[in-house]
DNA sequence: ATGAAAGCGCTAACAA
DNA sequence: TTGTTAGCGCTTTCAT
């Protein structure tokens, strides 16, 4: 009786009192029938006699019991658990803070929860390898996976999506990739902001934000050719955007720049909330001095001062779309990605386009 | 490329397809060991022959193996996960959203991710019972669990701490309670906002925010207890505070209220933000015609027109605090909840103190 | 409708 | 230093 003694002897190391129920054993020995019994009853299959079940479902509340889920996904080898990456890449501090992730975050736990999966959740910093992704994916712990934001690690996440398919990614969607990617469409969101200045009237623009992430870079390109398109000059600037004071950067900047630039292109609500409060320091009126256009249509985009135009990101939709195509890949569907249209939204940071 | 080759026919001869290498016995197979011996190998054990583990790790790479955690921590019976609990209780929309609250997950995050553990989010909407805490504590899945805010579950909190060592809540600290709580003393929070507002000359407040959850009953009681004590009325406005047009309901709110009202504790940063574009629209000067204190002292408390005065709570920190003592009680210590100090941020949004 | 038995893939005590 | 063996706690045929 090695094996009952060695099993005693852990249970004593755990602090576990003799007689208390943890295991399915513990159950069916109280309940007077076999662990198989009790594994269907607390199941809920069919096949187990009503009153049976009802029996040990009591037996079970009594106690307190629940099935150890570690052991049951191990059996079922289906974990319910979908891991949410975040690849802290090109980011300066080294640490979850994006409010538009953060808030995609809890749209997708939202989703997760209600679809019956948990989220494990994992911050990653890329180290040149793909471990940072490969960790989770072949984990065994996860039937899925979520990337939010490729940071400059689109190669990366393009190789292990070859060989894992239960993978959905938020970011940019490159013309003949392999990942499933939701997200909109940034260079047209970015077209869109620069055209939306133009028709308003500005004459000189400025695109304030850090183009290594390839989001904010297609947002660049976008803006740039609808300046280019339209004959009007379109300056870059990314210096010190993803640091804690982005404000003074902004405001020093904005100060020494050329009086002639009269629209502001912001990679990012942040960016153009920062920027609003650099130029009413330097004593700049917007829009009458300046215009201001930000990009996502984060909820305080709309509690600044004046209130934010901006380019708007659908992120509860987004976070169910994400979600449906992971379920589908899970099942091993070839569920596409999905390119959504970017919106303006009007506010009071620009003026009435001459258009309209 | 002999040594593919070489690698090739090993595979052949132990009966190995392509790919198809999935367990510790396959990797054994491959390298000619023992299961056991690999598991010691990839674990990085001191007791296995640097040549052979070393051979064994390149075999591992080679394939793309990792060793399934499900199965590892159901027999090593350390998960290495910690369960992170958002109970939804009082909210009115039912979805994470709360600036704060996602702030210090990406806090928790990055301190969990550093300590090695991986996290497991879910989010809670209580229904009466214990359930939404139990499910994540006894499911087998975690080491340890951490809730982020009590909501109006603190009896519930109370209870599943009394049989559940390893929980560390963020929220409010009753005295003599049970469960191990990191926070800040909202109370002194409350009475400091208040405090300063009286002694930058504010003769009649608002608390504005809806007191249904604890933290922020706690700030009022204090702010309410300040103000008695100086003699200065102080009105609770609670309604249509958490929707999502908080800033219309301030708004009529604020333009019917009478007049003489000239300081407002907000109960968060965001409160404070909704009223300061309310009082805007209204033509009402801030700090001149009503000074504004917010609580929390989020990033955009420093961006808001005019910044925000605010109480601070230490996020970072108080992130830091909760892991370290989940850990030491998940190593069976008995570590003592903390309750930190609030701390005055003076911006622009209050007059500068008589005092001072 | 229920029980017996065989693992899920891994770790660790014990042997050699 | 390595192999053998016995489970971790559960699910799931296959019998009955």
């Amino acid at each position: 009786m090695t094996g009952k003694r060695n099993h005693e002897k852990l249970r004593a190391e755990a602090g576990i009192a003799a007689g208390e129920v943890r295991t399915l054993a513990d159950i069916a020995r109280l309940a007077g029938v076999s662990a198989g019994t009790v594994s269907r009853a607390l199941a809920g299959k069919s096949l187990v006699n009503a009153e049976t079940r009802e029996r040990i479902r009591a037996i079970a509340r009594q106690h307190g019991f629940r099935p150890n889920q570690m052991a049951s996904r191990l059996r079922s080898r289906r974990t319910g658990v979908i891991g949410v990456v975040i690849p802290l890449g090109h980011e300066k501090r080294q640490h979850v803070s994006d409010p538009f992730f953060l808030t995609l975050l809890g749209y997708l736990a939202d989703e997760l929860t209600e679809g019956g999966y948990d989220l494990m959740l994992s911050r990653a910093i890329p180290d040149g390898t793909s471990d940072w992704l490969e960790r989770m994916t072949s984990s065994g712990m996860v039937d899925g996976v979520i990337v939010i934001g490729q940071s400059d690690q689109f190669a990366v996440i393009e190789q292990v999506a070859a060989n894992y398919r239960p993978l959905v990614v938020w970011g940019h969607q490159r013309p003949g990739q392999t990942h499933c990617v939701v997200g909109t469409d940034n260079e047209a969101g970015g077209r869109m902001a620069a055209r939306h200045l133009i028709d308003a009237g500005a004459r000189r623009l400025v695109f304030l934000g850090d183009t290594s992430g390839m989001e904010i870079a297609m947002r660049f390109r976008g803006a740039a050719a609808e300046a280019e398109a339209a004959g009007i000059p379109l300056s870059h600037l990314s210096a010190g955007l993803a640091g804690e004071d982005m404000g003074s950067q902004i405001r020093s900047v904005l100060a020494e720049m050329d009086m002639a630039v009269d629209g502001i292109v912001a990679a990012t609500d942040l960016v153009a909330m920062s920027a609003l409060r650099a130029l009413h320091e330097i004593g700049r009126a917007v829009p009458g001095d300046m215009q201001v256009i930000g990009y996502d249509n984060l909820p305080l985009a709309a509690q600044t001062m004046p209130p934010l135009t901006t380019i708007r990101q659908e992120i509860a939709a987004g976070a169910r779309a994400m979600v449906e195509r992971l379920k589908a890949r899970i099942e091993g569907e070839n569920a596409p990605g999905l390119v959504m249209a970017p919106a303006l939204v009007r506010r009071a940071s620009t003026l009435t386009s001459t258009l309209d």
